[in-house]
DNA sequence: TGGTTTTAGGAAATCGGTTTCCAAAGAGGG
DNA sequence: CCCTCTTTGGAAACCGATTTCCTAAAACCA
């Protein structure tokens, strides 16, 4: 019972050849009706499974993503924002039967490049949750012949799904001067290497300069990465350097916000009272932060289910033509940290 | 250039064997130290990479380690938790030459069960994240031969790796006990059907049994899923039905916590001066909360790496026996949110 | 009924490695 | 110098599907 299954056994049980068994499993090829159904009877009453090494020998398609999950800044599969793109990638391809297979860099003891990686494993595509767009290896990858996209970096050659940034960034500040009427204003960023942060950033900066609004050089704080932590520090820095505090902190992404509240709380600055906060992107628990935070939402399923939709359709039709970039709307949420 | 390149070519292109290739690239069997370098020295030229499929149709081995990771009651990979467990385990595996596929149960259309899935793909062993031990095609797979490790479920003839639940919750009941000289308290579980909020459910009965503490019918109140939301609605609930208000709640996973102090403060009731909490897992963020929550920490890496280290043993040995149960420490962390 | 078109199913090559077995050449020993 | 032992590398079977080409039988048609 547990011992080989293979198509020739089945073909010899049934007293038939292995070219008809393919044929039934691949349901083409002309083949009776009858004897299709006593395959597939039979099939089923042994527990037959096909197996995938050698189809992808044969036939070149693995139907297998390649995922470039990078392990910098702190945000490896435990950065909820992350994470929350991947699956929602995740479950849209597998409808269409694809999977998922994290790209390695180390095979059995020696190093291997992202894209040997890949054309060892025959991937049909890749998919770029998070990656660096100085690692050489990355840009090899991307400019190889491999089906590709990001939901993260945006790069010469390649598809990339992201939200609307300049548009959140401008949400936000024409909120705080249209409906708060402030505009003592400081910015806490990411890091720049990170590219949504380069492009919030840039836009923070161009909005300011448009509307004139005095900045101090403290008034604009980067931490040296993701996370809380690093939020909770670059609140402390600032309130050390800063002269005239600001009336309006708008922070670059909710996770660092939360590290901010802590901070802010510590240094027993009241929000929204003495300071009001913004943060960017909407995290499921941002709404239950103390005060709850009001912030830029982005649209995380539409993210992933794009750079799911567009990567599937550069496999499966490799001509077809597509914009670079295609940017996701943002929303603003207005909660307590504002008012 | 970029034309096939197969074993064939290399050996043709070298005057050699396809044969003595293989040889060369697998380190065994008979090669002078010259060809060894002319071999390796050409591959690294042309860039040949080779095919993953074919080694692994004749090899049987094909080091991959298959996933699941149940997305039921709101835990995907957004489960900051169970990702982290993930990235973790990967990590580890990696070193060894391991890469991760999750386990799809629908193949270009048609569904398939787990074991299917597994023995189509001719995975080395099974990583189970997060399970449902109702689900029937889980138990099939976890009854097959392929090795198998969970960082979740406990079940008959399946290794587990899994915090020490029960000591957890008695370090925090006697420490509401001895140092906040209470017995006034009320639990928040995550729902039943979660293997750790059984046992630390079991426990938390156990003890107050024991210590004979008085307990009202809505001292306990289950969530239905996992989230700050279900915390939310979950200590709204209790305290809209709770008589004697409890001095403490003990909240069984940080995530739902968050979502409790959210409504403690939706109800005006301060933390900790009204009512003190603890919660369980020491998430990232739980030192940020407002206030900052005391918890019970779960090892999270050693959890992630000693079940990654089992799985290996059992693929690459097995005839080993080990216990069927690891249980990882925990230690408790007291922070602002009691005192 | 004879001739033509379909249809069902088989034979065999192929994908790209791995591995066993074997022969030739070189090394070692008396 | 002859014989044995070891090294080196080749030949070929094999892993388990897929796929093309082909033939025999069945169906169709006038």
């Amino acid at each position: 019972m547990k011992d080989k299954k293979t198509i020739y056994t089945i073909a010899e049980a049934l007293d038939l050849s292995p070219g008809t068994i393919s044929k039934v499993l691949n349901q083409n090829g002309n083949v009776s009706e009858a004897t299709r159904e006593r395959v597939l009877k039979y099939i089923k009453e042994v527990g037959y499974v096909p197996a995938k090494s050698a189809r992808n020998l044969k036939s070149k398609r693995t139907f297998t993503i390649g995922v470039v999950f990078t392990e910098a800044l702190n945000i490896g599969l435990e950065h909820a924002f992350f994470s929350s793109l991947l699956q929602h990638f995740k479950s849209y391809v597998e409808k269409f039967g694809y999977e998922l297979s994290f790209i390695v860099r180390r095979l059995g003891g020696h190093e291997m490049s992202y894209l040997e990686w890949c054309m060892n494993k025959r991937v049909d595509g890749v998919y770029i949750v998070t990656g660096n767009d100085q690692d050489q290896a990355l840009i090899e990858l991307i400019d190889s012949h491999i089906p590709s996209v990001s939901n993260d970096l945006i790069f010469e050659g390649l598809h990339s799904v992201v939200s609307d940034n300049e548009t959140g960034v401008y949400l936000a500040l024409d909120y705080i001067k249209n409906d708060l009427k402030k505009n003592q204003v400081a910015y806490i960023s990411g890091p720049l290497k990170a590219k949504q942060f380069q492009e919030r950033y840039e836009a923070y900066q161009s909005y300011i300069k448009k509307e004139g609004w005095y900045q101090e050089k403290s008034s604009v704080v980067f931490t040296e990465s993701f996370g809380d932590t690093s939020g909770y520090r670059a609140v402390l820095e600032m309130m050390a350097l800063i002269k005239e505090k600001p009336e309006v902190i708008f922070v670059s992404s909710d996770d660092i916000a939360l590290g901010v509240l802590k901070g802010l709380r510590d240094l027993k600055i009241r929000v929204p009272e003495d300071v009001q906060i913004i943060g960017f992107d909407d995290m499921p628990f941002s709404k239950h932060f103390t005060p709850t935070l009001t912030t830029i939402a982005q649209d995380r399923l539409a993210l992933g289910e794009m750079a799911a939709k567009i990567l599937i359709a550069k496999i499966e039709n490799p001509e077809i033509t597509l914009d670079e970039v295609t940017r996701i709307p943002v929303k603003m949420i207005v909660r307590e940290s504002t008012h």
